[in-house]
RNA sequence: GUCCCCAUCGUCUAGCCGGCCUAGGACAACGGCCUUUCACGCCGUCGACAGGGGUUCAAAUCCCCUUGGGGACGCCA
């Protein structure tokens, strides 16, 4: 089967969550089915449309490591080509020049309104054969009576009566198309076959079929995905925390959990949560997608992340944490490569993201002086037995060697020596190193602090 | 208001061309095991077919209505 798909953002704000997951969804059918995909810029709204923000999506789709095919399309660049198809409409009697100020066509909607019909459009200028003209608009002609049916990829099939679609605007007084015509232009053009988008374009749907129907030509597949819920189900909104994607990446997130997490939002494969990339271009093929509305659960973005954390290649994990170390204020030129990545391979089944892996480092590279003692862990282990102990160990350790094996047998011998339990002095030792009562194995800390930060931790708590 | 779409545990979902479902998995919550700690991991508990009518020997699965939710009604995209 031959598919091309395309994502067509409008740069008017960074890419967030429910635009990546559809654009994540036209790579995948792209990729599954090896086809193509395409990336369209749509910015006709050129009031509210930034450069930046188009750098800022495409940062965040390498980022997910969405590639497209071909060269990157501006609406705006192509003013010309859709008014080359209005033109056509135009004589071919399918689209009309209309005088009406949008001041006079909300009247009309107004009065509609009231009484409690469907606003739109009179289609007054219809029948009056206006040519072109300052302040005028052209519209579509569309059929007076009938119905618009298409087979949603995810809907199935949707059907909607014209009497209530009206005479859309397809290109403005202003000589630039209107989206409706610019995308069916576009999407032609760009041979697309599959048009993968949001649930709040399927009203849009009928309206573009009926301008592919009056420039006779072929209509695309339509697929479209619903929207992604809050937590508390209602839209998604800044008040629901981070939602652009650069924020998820700042968090500290790794894209392939990002990517999996939007996936399965909507989309399943039996009862696999987790997959390769390699595993969601053989499985995705367009079926199986919810039509139903799914909410946001940050919860289980934060166990799919962690997940991944948890898997990826100690050196690769050391890599990416690195900025967030860097971010997190720490003493680089002590943290070589190696060294960064035994701080992950101790912390990383603690964190959930790189931002909180590379912050839980801090109490192993906090001097000493300036470790934050646990009261309540102060309190409870070192009590006078708990400092005596420290205080030897502090010799037993003085005089050995770092690695970690000398340390395990070296702490070994202090407690069978003395006929203790390994839990009479651990607490101890873990609050002197730790500040606290959590983190990795004894000797793998103080392995890594060296004799003389160990030593030192052991002697300010034994005082 | 009008039109379109949707409806299984708190959440994501499997199941949905009817029987294998006393409805399965995952996240969360709770309990336990492991353990010097915090985590990870493992085991377990709680927990849903929105309601009402049909059709049928049989319905989560098909049909209708109600209710609830979402979306759209721009010379925005």
């Amino acid at each position: 089967m031959n598919v091309v798909t395309r994502f067509a953002p409008s740069p008017t704000g960074h890419l967030h969550i429910g635009g990546a997951r559809t654009a994540i969804f036209c790579w995948l059918l792209a990729r599954h089915y090896g086809g193509q995909f395409h990336l369209r810029i749509e910015d006709t709204d050129l009031l509210r449309s930034k450069q930046e923000y188009t750098d800022s999506i495409l940062a965040s789709m390498r980022w997910l490591g969405l590639d497209w095919d071909g060269p990157l399309n501006y609406q705006t660049q192509r003013t010309e080509l859709y008014n080359q198809y209005v033109d056509k409409l135009l004589e071919s009697g399918h689209a009309y020049w209309c005088s009406c100020t949008p001041e006079e066509v909300e009247t009309m909607r107004e009065k509609a309104r009231a009484q409690g019909l469907k606003p739109r459009y009179n289609g007054c200028c219809r029948e009056r054969n206006l040519g072109p003209g300052e302040g005028r608009c052209v519209r579509l002609k569309a059929p007076l009576a009938g119905k618009v049916v298409f087979d949603d990829l995810v809907k199935g099939t949707i059907a909607v009566d014209v009497n209530e679609l009206d005479d859309m605007v397809i290109r403005r007084a202003d000589g630039m198309p209107t989206y409706n015509m610019a995308v069916v232009v576009d999407d032609h053009e760009m041979g697309i076959t599959h048009v993968i988008r949001g649930d709040d374009h399927v009203s849009n749907t009928p309206r573009q079929i009926l301008i592919y129907e009056a420039l006779g030509l072929p209509v695309p597949r339509f697929g479209h995905v619903p929207m992604i819920l809050g937590p508390d189900r209602q839209k998604l909104s800044k008040r629901h925390g981070a939602r652009a994607v650069i924020e998820y990446q700042n968090d500290g997130l790794l894209p392939q959990a990002l990517v999996n997490y939007l996936v399965r939002l909507g989309w399943s494969h039996g009862d696999q949560e987790i997959f390769t990339r390699e595993e969601l271009i053989e499985f995705f093929d367009g079926s199986n997608l919810n039509p139903a509305a799914a909410a946001f659960d940050p919860a289980k973005l934060e166990w799919c992340n962690a997940h991944f954390m948890r898997e990826l290649p100690p050196a690769e994990l050391a890599a990416l944490v690195r900025p967030f170390a860097e971010q997190a204020g720490y003493e680089m030129s002590g943290l070589d490569d190696s060294r960064l990545e035994a701080l992950c391979g101790m912390f990383r089944e603690r964190a959930a993201n790189l931002k909180t892996l590379a912050e839980s480092f801090a109490p192993l590279l906090t001097p000493a002086a300036d470790l934050p003692l646990d009261e309540k862990a102060a309190a409870k282990n070192l009590t006078e037995a708990g400092k005596g102990h420290l205080a030897a160990l502090r010799e037993v350790f003085a005089a050995g060697d770092f690695t970690q094996a000398a340390l395990e047998s070296a702490l070994q011998g202090y407690i069978e020596g003395n006929g203790l339990k390994f839990k009479d002095v651990a607490p101890a030792l873990r609050t002197a190193l730790m500040g606290f009562m959590g983190g990795p194995h004894l000797p793998e800390i103080m392995a890594f602090l060296g004799k003389e930060e160990t030593l030192a931790r052991l002697a300010r708590a034994a005082a």
